[in-house]
DNA sequence: ATCTAAATTAAGTGATGCTTAACTATATAG
DNA sequence: CTATATAGTTAAGCATCACTTAATTTAGAT
């Protein structure tokens, strides 16, 4: 590789500034350095080039054609080198960018649609790329590079240990809290809502691998209950029907159980359990500006809706 | 003038090679540095555009969204910078590039119209812009700049003195020497031919401000003749038309009395006086490679020619 | 756990790019 | 034609940059 020619923008801007002024002195002036520097700056750029670019004229100097052609270069190098110096300026304003966000439905749909509005009209220029999913899911595309953050129920503990853990390739910030309730079908004998829990179900709910069946799992089997699962479906909506039509009972967090149409009511007014809903972030991904702006207007509204 | 980002060609380069090659060590080796150098290269370029462009991606690392962006300015930067280098060097080699060359007629016809054409066929990229003028237009337009070089008769004495002369402002080289004779119309006696000068007469020759006439006047004036000029044109074969018809008689360079069709016949077979023909440049242009192998080319052939 | 590959950090060095100050060259004024 | 101002260069000194080698950290593979 011969090395191909190395040169600084510097230099380049130099000579586009002496052909926009009359005198050396004068181009020096207006890029704020010497005359002595602006001297040393363009023999440097003969030099690299390898021609000769100036001749005497007059008490000044000239381009010679030679010299013309470069500067066409440098014309060329130095426009494309602005346009990068104002690209990475409102990258680092955050008024550019991309983000690419990662949210559960309940978080979008309920939690986080107006900061997620708010942002898309503040930020027009930013490319907002939001994938609605399961937190498995959302975890899986976070780790792939797929995203750059992700609003999801806290990761269970992980089996897997040392560097290849989550928890070391992750790093998780609770955003809020939220209640789950337990539902029961309308037509369900108060005696059986009243009674102890083993009487409870049949269960619907959301498929095995969910973060949020296994809480709720967990949960249920320490009040002894029996939580087998007759139907599953990660759709909110389908279970809340599923338990209209008596199919059996559910546990929903309460914001997506008991909102019109047919909010469903609960079997108990006390809530089931909380789950944590936690902003996730692949470590080793440097900070940008746009989604650190995103994710605070977030972090902001769940402390104050929340 | 907020300083608008000072970039090195080198550290794009980096970025344009590691997207190419699957680790940074392998991208390093064909780029001929360390791994380190590399490293260092790229954090340097991710400080200055001020944005995280990497990411830890397994044990490697891989670009960021930002990254890409940086990464496709730079590819044009790096595109921009390697044409510059390429054209530079065929520039240097004398491949390429642009001569603009002033001769007198004579010069251009006969003693350089070979060299000029081989040059021309030689190097078909080199723009070879000629100018046949007068010596005293041909000075002219050396002195502005319009011109690289320029074949033409010895420049007279200069009246001006100090840095102004023109001696200061132009360097120049004799290429060859040409003999110049005197031409009588046809009918002219015998006896006046071979009579002294102060029977010749009258006379027809080029302008006043040539600097040719200027020679001829002094040579004539020497020798006793009434040098005084009926008729003048800066075109020889007009001058050969004038003395067949009788309207006098002329000095004029060998080459161009005596060249088919209708030579004239020498007066006398002695040449009056002999020109020089120099190759005259601006002090204080720079070298230019194309330039300097035309007027070898020339050079040499008038070494052969002459 | 141990080994190996990938990349970074540390320390040292020469090249680069700037500043101030002294200098050369050119034009303009008296 | 000397005097003076203007344009640009050269010299000396200094801070930064961009590299090198060597040691270290990080992460995948055995």
């Amino acid at each position: 590789m011969p090395s191909a020619l190395q040169l600084n923008t510097q230099q380049l801007e130099y000579l586009v500034a002496i052909d926009e002024t009359d005198t050396w002195a004068e181009a020096a002036g207006r890029l704020g350095v010497t005359p002595s520097a602006l001297s040393q700056g363009l023999a440097e750029l003969e030099r690299r080039v390898g021609l000769g670019l100036f001749e005497q004229r007059g008490r000044g100097r000239a381009l010679t054609a030679n010299g013309h052609q470069v500067l066409d270069y440098a014309k060329r190098i130095t426009a494309t080198t602005a346009d990068l110096g104002l690209w990475a300026e409102s990258v680092r304003q955050g008024e550019r960018g991309q983000v690419r966000l990662g949210l559960i439905d309940v978080a979008a749909v309920h939690h986080f649609a107006q900061p997620l509005r708010r942002f898309h009209r503040s930020r027009p220029d930013v490319e907002l790329l939001l994938t609605v999913a399961p937190s498995g899911a959302l975890l899986d595309d976070l780790l792939a590079g797929r995203l750059d953050a992700a609003v999801m129920v806290e990761p269970p503990p992980d089996s897997r240990a040392g560097p290849d853990a989550v928890a070391e390739r992750v790093t998780t910030a609770t955003v809020l809290a939220e209640d789950l309730a337990v539902y029961a079908p309308p037509d369900t004998p108060k005696a059986v809502i009243s009674g102890p829990p083993s009487g409870w179900g049949p269960w619907v709910g959301f498929p095995a691998a969910s973060h949020t069946r296994q809480l709720v799992a967990r949960a249920l089997r320490q009040l002894g209950a029996d939580y087998r699962v007759r139907a599953e479906s990660n759709q909110p909506d389908v279970l809340r029907q599923l338990v209209m039509l008596g199919m059996g009972w559910t546990v929903l967090p309460v914001i997506q159980a008991e909102t019109e149409p047919a909010p469903l009511p609960r079997a108990r007014a006390q809530p089931l359990l909380s789950r944590r809903l936690v902003m996730a972030r692949r470590v080793g991904s440097p900070p940008d500006p746009a989604t650190e702006s995103l994710l605070d207007l977030i972090r902001r509204s769940a402390h104050i809706g929340g």
